[in-house]
DNA sequence: TTGACATGCAACCGTATGGTTGCCTATTGT
DNA sequence: ACAATAGGCAACCATACGGTTGCATGTCAA
């Protein structure tokens, strides 16, 4: 779970979860393209997105394909998130009672 | 946006926003007990919290009470996880077929 | 008023992170 | 066969990050 948030963290890599998203399978090469960043640079962006199981690659001859994983972005959502959905109206009058009591 | 990102990559921090959810309003000294760290490390990461607009503190006296704020968290739902969720079994069927042409 | 308590500020430190450059290897098309 | 193409590896660099220590400030209670 550390794995996906910290993947999660930079920006550059969430943009090649967006590409990846928009079309899947694509070559190193290609997830390159257009970005302000060396080859070696998006490599590595992408060791760490498949360490954290984000996107999972297939070697095709000398090109590598690379596919999204989205199961643990929906896990982050199912385990993490939906612990804070609930509670969530009573966090914020909570704070807004506080907020009452200083101010008025 | 990507504040918050940023902010959750932190278990530490992650763990200070579980306990805020566990109980509302904690003063610092309260959300230091019983953590491996210093008040000051503490401090560092509430502050990340609050400019992440995860947390939102209260002066009231000398004390300040900290109180979680659960809105990013559900943005990151619902703008950035959902988004993924559409395709996730396309994505996986398209990587799937894949896999079963290389081995098969 | 003054001591104890809650927090703030700043300098410092080691390591992780995001990025680069340079070179090497493997595959493929002609 | 061999040049071009796709990718891998390793060293290096600046800066961000998580943490510490030491001291200063503000507030409350006796």
């Amino acid at each position: 779970m550390d794995d996906v948030f910290k993947a999660l963290a930079d920006a550059s890599r969430r943009s090649l979860l967006d590409r990846l998203h928009a079309k899947n399978g694509q070559t190193l090469n290609e997830l390159c393209d257009g970005l302000a960043m060396t080859r070696q640079a998006v490599t590595k962006h992408l060791v760490i997105l498949e360490q954290a199981n984000l996107v999972t690659a297939l070697r095709h001859g000398r090109e590598k394909l690379h596919y999204l994983n989205p199961v643990p972005i929906h896990q982050i959502g199912e385990r993490w998130i939906k612990k804070f959905e609930r509670g969530k109206l009573t966090a914020l009058s909570e704070l807004k009672k506080q907020l009452e009591k200083r101010d008025g």
